[in-house]
DNA sequence: ATTTATCTTGACCGTTTGGTCAGGTTAAAA
DNA sequence: TTTTAACCTGACCAAACGGTCAAGATAAAT
């Protein structure tokens, strides 16, 4: 009974979909609470409502899972460094960067807290990706800031301290958000909170670099 | 044989002493890499250089071990803390606190990195501490910025996005230091280089908030 | 209708984990 | 010198771990 019948093989393809985006949001929950090795493939399982032969039916071990799930955090990231282009305005660009890095830590916290659990270990499987992709965007990001200050047009401030600032601010409203959580009276902050958390980010940073 | 005299039972209260010390200290070290369930005893007692079984003559549990050293943590951020005091000029006290968190994260980046590691997990050994001790301390800090303000001594900024921007970047330099660390062609920070990062931080946020 | 390929899962396995303990050694007290 | 209290540790254990597998269920192809 059952199956419609459907254009080929359609029906298998969603399920396979489903499960994997259902397994892959699920480690990423946990793999950001317990880290690589604190996080359990039973809890893993139990998040994604599957039972845990089933995770590695679709994922061969816990380290490919972590690795993809590794992946998809530096995907966004990319995404989110490609605002920083070397177009415009320094002040433009440095405030559409540091907005799409707190809405990234908004949106996607988890993503966030499992790039510092990977750092704080020692980046044992993300180290040549910084020291390449990473690296290469971030030199070249300083030397347009460099470019800036040379121009006149901003304070002569060290461009790594700089980066690393906005990094270490827009990353906080994340991997500290259980912090801030309880600092705000036990409650997340509110869109509006949130808003002005973001506009008095920006506007600090650009001010205190001269750009405004 | 053997046996200096001494006096009283110096030599066996002189023993409890170091071992619990080289504990406690290989402990912080391996909690900090690996989180609390991450880490193992069998390492704390490698990296200890005593026999596992030793390590739980001096503390009971794996947990006592680690609420121990949260405390001892929380003991040196507290120190730091002291220096945000309300007497003086505002720029001289956000500078000489910036600059004693730097510091701390320069000589104790264990400690930052197991606070780090405490948070994204959900705070479940120290959401009391924070919510007491530190959110008072936290709020009364935020009270004097405040007044600071009214003051018009400087900026009319949101001061708890303030203070967490100031926890975030200099903590940033204990918690991310691997990352930093890549991207200085994977050489840790020179002296001179932190030295000039923590004045630039400094400048940056003062000139921020309108103090400079 | 039958075959084939994919999906599903309870039960199982070897290893690692936090923690225990008996029996020994060493240093202080009597 | 003897006794006592503290320190030390190899060997061990039950529980939890990542991963496997055989056997069944379901859907697509023939």
């Amino acid at each position: 009974m059952s199956t419609k019948p459907a254009v080929n093989g359609a029906h298998k393809a969603a399920i396979r979909q489903e499960n994997e985006e259902q397994i892959l949001a699920a480690a990423e929950r946990v793999f950001a609470d317990f880290g690589f090795k604190g996080a359990t493939t039973a809890r893993i399982a139990e998040t994604a409502h599957v039972p845990k032969a089933n995770v590695h039916y679709y994922f061969s071990t816990k380290e490919a899972l972590y690795r993809r799930i590794m992946e998809d955090v530096c995907d966004h990231w990319l995404e989110a460094a490609m605002t920083f282009d070397n177009s415009a305005d320094p002040a433009v660009i440095l405030r559409g960067y540091i907005e799409a890095k707190m809405d990234l830590s908004r949106v996607r916290p988890y993503g966030s807290r499992l790039w510092a659990h990977e750092i704080i270990r020692g980046a044992k499987f993300s180290s040549e990706y910084i020291s390449t992709t990473v690296k290469n965007w971030l030199d070249s990001r300083v030397e347009a800031i460099r470019g800036w200050i040379a121009e006149g047009k901003m304070d002569d401030v060290e461009p790594y301290t700089l980066m690393y600032m906005i990094f270490a601010t827009t990353q906080h409203y994340a991997d500290f958000g259980r912090q801030i959580e309880i600092f705000n009276n036990d409650k997340p902050l509110t869109d509006a909170q949130f808003t002005e958390a973001k506009e008095n980010v920006v506007r600090i940073i650009l001010k205190g670099v001269g750009l405004a």
